[in-house]
RNA sequence: GGCCCCAUCGUCUAGCGGUUAGGACACCGGCCUCUCACGUCGGUAACACGGGUUCAAUUCCCGUUGGGGUCGCCA
């Protein structure tokens, strides 16, 4: 049989970094094994999902690369992939529950329920309220509306082998007979996605630890629809650093978020694959080594802390690695974020043509626009302390004899730039740390940039010798 | 509180009875050096605790402690 594995998100705000892990780890496992990664969109609880969340969710999965097999805008055999598109199936299926005494109709209002709730809760705040199952036994069926209630079992217990926690053991007692169906016929979260898992031919249900509560309940709905029941895998927690779950106070936790501060897609896949799971000592992958090497029996069982100082490494590492993310690719990429900062004459060729100055320094996208923005923006914008520091009157005479010796330079590369003005220093007995700063900040406008002769050399000698002039000429006075 | 789950450096983790307990990020030093990086060399740093089982436990079992998840007509 082939795998079939799906990500379900519900529609109700960004693509979370966790969900976007869950994804993930499906997504290797359908193409590690060649099967279908399906996407189900659950949009029943209409009072937060939107439109433009789900807009959100297809836009960050595709940014990321993880393409569906099945899903929305994709279609296949075994749609619509939509919940509130699917409300008659739900239906059917409840009622074929119904029929046979598996579930029954519930005709307590919610305003009941919750009264009763509150009174237990008042009483004992830590007590487990569980429905008293007041409408069971009834056998009218009046006008009113009602929800569908899954008798489950007082006894006995649920087991199931998880592919990565192992051996997992409920006792059904701890069940109650949960709501399948809400009183307007919308399904609520178990019974939705177990309909749909067995309709779709889901053999494995890979989520979130958060999620193992719902595996006993659900495998008692795979049993009574007598329908095969999937291998399930749940996936340690991702939480924030002091331990709470990860959430907008503790950064960023939506993957348009990283996008926006120019992480590359392979690598937020790189770090999230790494997290709650391993490959010996291997920290920096490929999309393809990650396909390749992903299993569940070294997937990890305990929950992990968010760590961004090392997302931010590997997406360094991924970055300034052509295997990983090539020049064209990394072109692509960069140019959106210079042209949103303003950068004024952006040529894909020149941007090409400096990629290598930055190419080991930038940790981010934007990191590498913001050591670019020189290049392209004349004059540059000059730091005033450092050109308090470096372009004082004792560096003029010093720039005038550079402009020179970039006037004598013959052919424009950088190993002619860097023999004339090394000859010209040891003509002069001087060092190369005697003008680096002040050419650098007249060059660039910081102290901190590629190498300076990188730097003359990419600017042109025009322009070289252009921003050189200024501060050569009239010197701030100290 | 009930039910479920977890436990190796600060963090992510390797380890699947016998290791000087390894790697990565972070941190601290050295080297490289025109700045910033990169690179490189080295350093600090962990098996929660208590019982068993065993010739031998980080590793297997039990308990304690600690942490997390969940108890909705949310997903």
């Amino acid at each position: 049989m082939t795998t079939r594995v799906r990500f379900a998100p519900s529609p109700t705000g960004y693509l979370h970094i966790g969900g976007v892990r869950t994804a993930l780890f499906n997504w290797l496992w359908a193409r590690k094994t060649g099967g279908a990664f399906v996407l189900r969109i659950e949009d029943t609880d209409q009072e937060r999902s939107t439109a433009e969340s789900v807009r959100v969710i297809l836009d960050s999965l595709s940014w990321l690369g993880l393409d569906w097999d099945e899903g929305p805008g994709k279609g296949g055999p075994f749609g619509p992939y939509t919940q509130m598109e699917r409300l008659g199936l739900y239906k059917e299926w409840a009622e074929r529950l119904v029929r046979e005494g598996k579930a029954y109709r519930c005709y307590c209002t919610k305003e009941e329920l919750e009264e009763q709730r509150a009174l237990l809760k008042a009483r004992d705040p830590k007590a487990t309220f569980r429905y008293p199952r007041t409408c069971l036994k009834r056998t009218d069926q009046p006008d009113l509306p009602f929800v569908v209630r899954f008798k489950s079992p007082d006894a006995g217990s649920i087991s199931y082998r998880d592919k990565v926690f192992g051996l997992v053991t409920t006792p059904n007692a701890a069940q109650q007979d949960f709501v399948l169906l809400r009183s307007d016929g919308v399904p609520l979260y178990n019974f939705g996605a177990v309909v749909d898992d067995i309709q779709m031919g889901i053999t494995l249900v890979a989520r979130g630890r958060d999620h193992m509560v719902n595996t006993p309940p659900q495998i008692m709905l795979y049993e009574a629809f007598d329908a095969k029941i999937p291998d399930f895998a749940h996936l340690p927690m991702m939480l924030a650093q002091s331990g709470e779950k990860l959430s907008k106070r503790h950064g960023a936790v939506s993957v348009g978020e990283y996008q926006a501060q120019g992480y590359s897609p392979r690598a937020v896949l790189n770090y999230l694959a790494r997290f709650g799971w391993s490959h010996g000592d291997q920290e920096v992958f490929s999309l393809d080594e990650l396909v390749a090497a992903f299993d569940w029996e070294h997937c990890n069982k305990s929950d992990g802390k968010f760590d961004a100082k090392k997302f931010l490494a590997i997406n360094h590492e991924h970055l300034k690695t052509p295997r990983l993310t090539g020049e064209d690719e990394y072109v692509d990429r960069l140019l959106p974020f210079l042209a949103a900062r303003g950068v004024p004459g952006l040529v894909r060729e020149r941007v090409l043509h400096v990629l290598p100055l930055i190419r080991e320094r930038a940790t981010t996208f934007v990191d590498a626009a913001d050591r670019l923005d020189f290049v392209f923006r004349d004059p540059p914008v000059v730091d005033p302390a450092a050109a308090a520091k470096f372009l004082g009157p004792a560096s003029a005479p010093l720039l005038r004899e550079l402009i020179e010796v970039l006037r004598g330079v013959e052919l424009w590369t950088v190993q002619a730039i860097e023999a004339r003005v090394q000859a010209w220093l040891e003509d002069k007995k001087l060092q190369i740390k005697d003008v680096a700063q002040p050419a650098r900040v007249a060059l660039t406008g910081r102290t901190a940039s590629p190498g300076l002769y990188e730097v003359i050399e990419a600017l042109g000698r025009d322009r070289a010798i252009a921003r050189l002039t200024s501060p050569a000429a009239s010197p701030t006075s100290p």
